[in-house]
DNA sequence: TTGAAAGCGGTACCAC
DNA sequence: GTGGTACCGCTTTCAA
C-alpha cells in the first residue's frame, strides 16, 4: 500500500479510502491511485483489512456432508447472496460427528467470521453453548427450532410430513412404509407423519431406518426399500424423507417389476431435481431450500449492517406437489 | 490474548506458544495458560495470525456452480484433507462467468489464501494473467493441461472418451448419439469419441449440445434425447458427458417406452452415485472424482510446507464401468 | 524456557 | 478532500 502511495503521491490513508470509501475521494485523486495500484498490481490485503476494521466480511457455512445434494441449492443461494454483497463463503462439513461440528465452529469463531450459517439445529449442547457465548450471528435453518441459538429460517417438518401422510390417505392409501434418514429432521417428520396416520385410525407405518447417513442415499434409499418389501409385501404407498431415498427406492421398485404407483406408490421431501425427471416423476414436498439460503444471507447481513437487532424466526413453508409417483 | 497473559501470569510471547507451538513451553507453563484461556473462553483470533505469520490457512476452491453433483466429491475431499490440516475451505461459484470467475479469484488472492483449486482449467486469459503472477499455489484440476498456470491433478477426457467410443464399438454399436455439456472437458471429450468413431470408419456421431449450463443436467439431458429420437430414431448409443445428462437421457427413454439398452444404449461419464442405481444401471466413466480434491488439497499443503518447488501433472486416470445400459 | 518489542497491512478518527 | 497516526491481535526474532 506504501508502494502505491508513494508511486500516486498521496498519503496511505488516501488509498485505503479509495478502495473502501472511493466516494470520499476527489475523481482525479482516484484516478491516479487506481492507475498506479494497477502498475504496481497492488491488490489490497483483506486479512489486514478485516483486522483493522472490525469485519471479516466471511461467512461460515456448516453442512453435515458437501457430497450430498440435500443442502446444496441452500449452500448456492447463501453463495450467490453473498457474491453480491462482497462477502466470502468459507464451508465445512462436519460428517455426521458432534466433536467435527465443534471444532469446525471453533474455526470459524477464530476466523471471526460475522456469521453463521448451520444446515439443521445445532444439537450438541457444547456447540449450543459456544455459540451462545459468542455473540456472532447465528442461523439455523431447514427447520422449526423451538429455542433457537440466534436466528432460524425453516419450516416445520413435522407439519410438513403430516400434510404428506393426509395427502396419501386422501388418495386411498392406508397402508405405509416408512423409510427414514438419520437426521433429526427426518426424526421430526416421522413424528408427523405418524400423528396424521394414527389421527385418521390407521395402522402405525412400517418405519425402516437407513444404515449409514455416510452413504449415498441413492443406494440406502433402494436397500431401504427391497426391506420393506420383503417385511411387508402389502405396503400401498412408501414415504421417504428425501427424495434421493425415495429415487432410491422407485428404482428398487423397477428393479423387482413392481409399477409405481399402482403396484406401490413412493413420495419424496425436498424437490430436488431428480424428483421431477424420474419415471413416474415423484410426487415431494418443497421447501424452498435455495430460499432458505438466501434468506439466511440477508438475515445475516442486515443484522451486520444493524438493520435489525434481533429478527424473527422465518417460516419458509412447505407445499406438496404432486406427481406421477402416487 | 492480553487478558489470558496477565491472568497466567505470563507474557504475551509464551501465550501465542501456547497456540502455536507448544512443544517449546514448560508443560506446567502450558498448563497455566490453558486454563486461563479456558476460564476466560479465549479463542485465538486466527485473523491476526494470520497477519502476523505469513499463512492464512485458508485455500481457495472455484467451482462453476456449487449445486451441480458434478464436483461435489471432489470437494469433499478436498474439504477433508484440509479440515484434518487445520486449514479452512473458502468455497465459490463462478456461474460460467469469466468476469465472476476473475473477481472471485481476485477476492482469494485479496485475502491471501495459501492455495486455490480451480474446478477445470482457468480458461480467461485475464484469470490466468492474474493467477500466474501472484505466485500463490494454483491447481487446476480434471483436465490435463497442456500448460497448466502451476500444477494439475486431472486426467484425459480425450483419452477417457476415446477409451469409451471403442467400448461402445465393442459391442457392436454403429450408430451413436452425443449429449454434450457446454464446458471444455466436454469439448475434449467429443473430440475423443469423435476420433475413434471416425477411425473405425464409422458414421459420426450425431451432436447435441445441451441449452443452458445452469440449467438441471437431469432435465437438459432429458431434452437432448428426446431431440436424438426425433432427428434419429436409428441412432443405437448415446454418449453423454457426464452421468446427470446420461440418467436424463435414460429416463427421457422410459418416458418413451423405449428398452435400454436393447432399444437404445446410453452411457455417461464421471460415476456419479446416480449411474449406479438407475434400473438398468448405467456404464460410465470412473474417474476418481474424490481422488482429485484430495490430491490437490495434498499437493498444495506440500507446497506450502516447501516439500516440493514444482510438482509434475498428476495423471488420476480413468477406467470404463460397464454396468446395464449398454 | 520465557519476555520484550518490532512488525504484518490496513482502518478510522482527528486535524488541517 | 487529504494527511497523520494510533491501534487491530498476533508471530517471531533476539536477548536474557
Amino acid at each position: 500500500m506504501e508502494d502505491v502511495a508513494v508511486e500516486a503521491g498521496v498519503s496511505l490513508a488516501t488509498v485505503s479510502r479509495v478502495f473502501s470509501q472511493p466516494e470520499l475521494v476527489s475523481e482525479d485523486t482516484r484516478q491516479r491511485v487506481q492507475e498506479a495500484a494497477l502498475r504496481l498490481r497492488y491488490l489490497p490485503n483483506l486479512t489486514a483489512g478485516s483486522m483493522a476494521g472490525k469485519r471479516s466480511r466471511i461467512i461460515g457455512a456448516l453442512v453435515p456432508a458437501i457430497a450430498s445434494a440435500i443442502f446444496s441449492e441452500t449452500i448456492s443461494g447463501l453463495s450467490s447472496v453473498l457474491l453480491e454483497a462482497r462477502y466470502e463463503l468459507m464451508l465445512s462439513q462436519s460428517g455426521y460427528d458432534p466433536e467435527q461440528e465443534l471444532s469446525i465452529l471453533q474455526a470459524f469463531l477464530g476466523r471471526r467470521v460475522d456469521g453463521i450459517v448451520v444446515a439443521g439445529a445445532v444439537v450438541s449442547p457444547p456447540s449450543r453453548e459456544l455459540l451462545q457465548n459468542a455473540g456472532t450471528p447465528v442461523v439455523e435453518t431447514w427447520e422449526y427450532v423451538a429455542d433457537p441459538i440466534d436466528m432460524n429460517v425453516g419450516f416445520s417438518n413435522l407439519d410438513a410430513a403430516s400434510a404428506s401422510a393426509r395427502f396419501l390417505i386422501a388418495r386411498g392409501y392406508r397402508r405405509f412404509g416408512f423409510i427414514r434418514g438419520t437426521d433429526r429432521r427426518s426424526m421430526q417428520r416421522l413424528d408427523g407423519f405418524r400423528q396424521a396416520v394414527v389421527a385418521a385410525g390407521l395402522p402405525e407405518p412400517l418405519v425402516v431406518d437407513i444404515k449409514s447417513p455416510a452413504r449415498s442415499s441413492l443406494v440406502e434409499g433402494g436397500a431401504a426399500m427391497h426391506r420393506i418389501l420383503q417385511e411387508a409385501r402389502s405396503t400401498e404407498a412408501v414415504f421417504c424423507t428425501n427424495d434421493l431415498l425415495a429415487a432410491g427406492a422407485l428404482f428398487e421398485c423397477q428393479r423387482q417389476g413392481l409399477a409405481v404407483p399402482d403396484d406401490i406408490a413412493v413420495m419424496g421431501f425436498s424437490n430436488l431435481d431428480i424428483s421431477e425427471v424420474t419415471v413416474p416423476a415423484l410426487t415431494t414436498v418443497q421447501v424452498g431450500a435455495r430460499e432458505i439460503g438466501s434468506h439466511a444471507a440477508q438475515m445475516i447481513l442486515d443484522r451486520i449492517e444493524g438493520k435489525r437487532a434481533h429478527a424473527d424466526p422465518v417460516d419458509t413453508g412447505f407445499s406438496i406437489i404432486e406427481r406421477k409417483s402416487t
